[in-house]
DNA sequence: CGGCCTACTATACAAACGTATAGTCAGTCC
DNA sequence: GGACTGACTATACGTTTGTATAGTAGGCCG
């Protein structure tokens, strides 16, 4: 559907990444296998070792390139309109949950990274920098809100976390949680956090 | 520390399950093999097909049994003052981040699990049971503040997001999101949207 | 044209995995 | 007191895992 992310339209390592997010997202960690990913991509096993060096070093290119686009795709919606906080607070959550991602699949990928985070410190590296420049960006927004830095970053926490939660529902039980729903949720606690009044959703 | 999970004192198969418990949070999903868990447990790998006839059987049973002692916490925490909607939600966090599971390691264990529900139907299942009986308290909960059922149910889902989200945060920047930090965080944002005013907590 | 570097394949290996089987030991019931 | 049952061990099997090694094809530079 989407013309970004095709397997065949991709070369070298980037075809391996994207087979790597592919894999992870339909079978999770435990069915994430060399062999699978390489299937995925057609292409030989042993080309992950020639590459990537192992297993691990291809998940930790694919989460870096998963959290990357992320931080990219909400630094974007939060500069399009930086002195409307009620605009910018609902660009960057949409970014959170982008329609072309709409099919679930997709976003299990990231729940199946977060059990590899607790355990190996590769994956906490790369997630540690990502939060960390997320958290600074929902910070600028809060200030615009609050006077207190160290109440915008309590609030630049709780947006990110009431996010991944949604995020995680939506994975976790798709047919009752969806993406639309999870953005208003998101919005109106974020909203009322921050002092602002209900957007133009109910 | 606590006496209820004391591993030695366990026998048959609690013994198993609480050692499964241990093993998810020191190595996660990968690092969870029978071998280790029947080490943990000093006993023989065979006594996990023994007793549950599978891994995934016991690691069902594991989530299983994690799941229904939160969801009792939480329980307990709302009836204690179910006429108080600001104190009831105080207690039903503070019974999300109980004082004896401030060692990271223990919470660990609930992230490493929610990648097994996303590509198993036997987790799934459990899961959803879970999230229904924690997501009917939280509601109940929020019709003490709002009239609309259909707006108690979206605050219930916020609810339920955020702290898990803070949750994972908890788990994956132990350093900076401390359990402490996270309630404060978690009833700041569910008070704002429930309409009530801040706790004793600034 | 010939050497070379890079992408990639084919194949193999040692380790670790989940699980099955057979057997031991202790308590219990008639 | 002998048969039975359930908890538990010892051991082994076949599979799958990540990875290492050797080799092939093709573009590029001199």
């Amino acid at each position: 559907m989407s013309t970004q992310t095709r397997p065949e339209k991709a070369q070298g390592r980037t075809r391996l990444i994207v087979a790597a997010l592919h894999c992870m997202a339909r079978f999770g960690q435990r069915g994430t296998t060399v062999r699978k990913i390489a299937e995925l991509a057609g292409v030989t096993p042993g080309l992950v070792k020639h590459h990537f060096g192992s297993k691990d070093a291809l998940l930790v290119a694919t989460y870096r390139h998963l959290n990357e686009s992320t931080v990219a795709r909400i630094q974007t919606a939060l500069t399009v309109h930086q002195h409307d906080p009620g605009q910018a607070l609902d660009d960057a959550i949409a970014a959170l949950f982008p329609d072309d991602l709409t099919d679930v699949h997709q976003m299990r990928v990231l729940v199946a990274f977060w059990g590899l985070v607790l355990t190996n410190p590769d994956f906490a590296a790369v997630q540690a920098a990502t939060n960390a420049q997320s958290r600074k960006l929902f910070c600028a927004l809060a200030r615009l809100q609050v006077p207190s830095q160290a109440e915008a970053e309590e609030i630049a926490n709780g947006i990110i976390a009431v996010t991944d939660g949604l995020w995680l529902e939506c994975c976790m039980n798709p047919v009752r949680m969806t993406p639309a729903k999870a953005m208003l949720i998101a919005a109106s606690f974020s909203r009322a956090r921050l002092g602002l009044g209900a957007g133009d959703a109910g």
